[in-house]
DNA sequence: CTGAAAGCGCTTACAG
DNA sequence: CTGAAAGCGCTTACAG
């Protein structure tokens, strides 16, 4: 039963509007094709285009794609469009394409490589001309197939260890010292941290200033002080501060990697009878819409994920312009938002 | 400078398959295609497989559909990709789909008309095979435009007034009446409502919701007892708040139309030296994610988006296979979830 | 059960 | 500046 339309009106195609304005279909081509329309006569130029429009022509991008292999059209993959970082990214990122002339097609990658791998394929199939991509782990294989198949990518949010791919991220230490300097500062020494997955590099690396910051400051870092989360998902957040808070009876501050993260740790610590800012501060990172909503207002670090997005397909634009240019690395200073979350302590 | 791949390998064809397994074109497509293989003798018909496989062969979509007019892509247009509530209804949808072979593209269709319209002209262009829209008004031409085009459209979370076209929403009305029993049994006889947008189905029904639930308890209801949202924003249901209290400084509720307006309510509150909910309590509409993380706690309709996102996805795959299935409406049923923003009142 | 052929709607070397 | 022709990779009536 092949599902046919009923009602679809023979649209209208080159050949409609060639034979109309009497002239052979390679010159309408030409015509309707700003980059080409040079080549033709002015006057027959302006005729073809009237005609066009007269008809309702819309070129057929199927088609154009089929012969070019080329799409306009640009993948991006989130590993969760649930989560509210993702949202201004995305955001962001369609608005900069969409005024270059190319559409979006977004999708949600999971957690599951294979579905990734899949998805990409998926993509890759449909002759996207670039993939945005913010799921990547620190040493990813969707990377070298990505590249394998010659096809631009740009990394968004977060970055691999090669130097083979573009991407845009922010400081991801600096953020972190950010965190633990305002916590310093605040008189808190008991510092503890709910880490991201280390196998993504907003994980390590914010872990690793986290570290260094606490180090700058002389405070010594009891090999329980931190915990690492499964996931970037409250969940797994709440999990991991219970776990911290346990190990860390005397913590005064924990700092996490992620804001959804720290939502999780609102919680263990409510759960421990304790109670946030009171008895210890805590610490975000993203600045997530809503992040001023929740109670207490969430202190946190500023990623600036609309410049990020802009960035991301500046830079994917020119990769598609120019596949031979340098590869480029962007990385955006976060500031800190303080907000209600975090106390002085007097100790 | 056309922007060529460098490296692009020369991909497998169905001609490359055919050749190897000694085949026809014709034969070899036949075999690969799950309803068309019964047509092909068994040996046959996996030799060719194995040999496709062996070779690494993918179909080209893009030429199947140049060919057959159809895309396996359904189109996803939601107003506002930063609202939370569409995440899950999103998520939902792309599973059901992706289950039964289609792959989704969601655009941001934005508030704006005419880039709804375009996006709508892209995605036909794209040669969609159907398109969930949670954008509409109640009165939509841009419905008018799909139906012309022949496409399977498939309306979720908003409906529109027509019984033109298949949809998925939850009752809003019952919605608002939950909302409103609730404050009552808590004591208010004062409550207000935000509304949302009345071009908007859920905007109008959830609003009439309200008077019919106020009416049915006999509560008279001032003239200023609603004010309507200019859109589902935090900042426009501040506004709407602060417009609302200062015409009933009596007021001990207020109800609004969705959380995002309920969050603006939140701050117009405060914004006004009183508290939530020990001067005014609020209930929302959706249970968003993270509505459980706002201060304080947001009590709330639940509208069960995962269950609308695969309904909807249903509706579509049955819409697309039978075009001329009979017209579908779904309503599912609300639930109150009661958290901390309301309170008893004692008069 | 299999093959030969047409054609979906474009773009782009190649000629002139 | 314009035309004639080939071809992107598939699917599907039409034959046999």
């Amino acid at each position: 039963m092949p599902p046919r339309r009923a009602t679809t009106p023979q649209s209208v195609t080159l050949r409609d509007v060639a034979k109309s304005a009497g002239v052979h279909l390679s010159t309408a081509s030409r015509a309707l094709d700003p980059t080409k329309r040079h080549l033709i006569a002015d006057t027959v130029a302006s005729k073809i285009a009237g005609i066009a429009d007269k008809l309702g022509y819309r070129r057929d991008p199927i088609a154009a794609s089929l012969r070019t292999r080329r799409s306009k059209l640009v993948g991006v993959i989130v590993p969760d469009i649930a989560n509210p970082v993702f949202s201004p990214i995305i955001a962001a990122i369609t608005e900069t394409l969409s005024a270059a002339g190319y559409s979006t097609i977004v999708a949600d990658g999971g957690q599951d490589r294979r579905r990734q791998s899949a998805l990409v394929g998926e993509l890759i199939a449909r002759r996207v001309d670039g993939l945005v991509l913010a799921t990547v782990r620190r040493d990813d294989p969707i990377l070298k197939e990505c590249l394998r198949e010659g096809l631009p990518v740009v990394l968004v949010n977060r970055a691999d260890e090669s130097d083979s791919v573009s991407s845009v991220v922010t400081d991801d230490r600096a953020g972190m010292r950010l965190a633990v300097e305002h916590l310093f500062e605040l008189g808190h020494r008991a510092i503890g941290h709910v880490a991201g997955p280390a196998h993504i590099s907003t994980g390590y690396l914010r872990r690793q200033g986290f570290e260094e910051a606490m180090a700058a400051r002389g405070l010594t870092l009891p090999a329980d002080a931190v915990v690492e989360a499964t996931a970037y998902e409250r969940e797994a957040g709440e999990a991991a501060a219970a776990e911290l808070l346990k190990r860390n009876p005397k913590l005064t501050a924990i700092a996490a990697a992620n804001d959804l993260l720290a939502l999780g740790v609102y919680r263990a610590i409510a759960a421990a009878g304790l109670s946030c800012p009171r008895d210890i501060s805590v610490v975000g990172h993203n600045d997530m819409p809503l992040a001023d909503m929740v109670e207490p207002p969430l202190t946190t670090i500023r990623i600036g994920p609309r410049e990020m997005g802009h960035d991301a397909a500046r830079l994917m634009i020119a990769r598609i312009q120019e596949p031979e240019a340098a590869v480029k690395k962007v990385v955006l200073s976060p500031s800190l938002v303080v907000r209600a979350s975090t106390a002085r302590h007097e100790s």
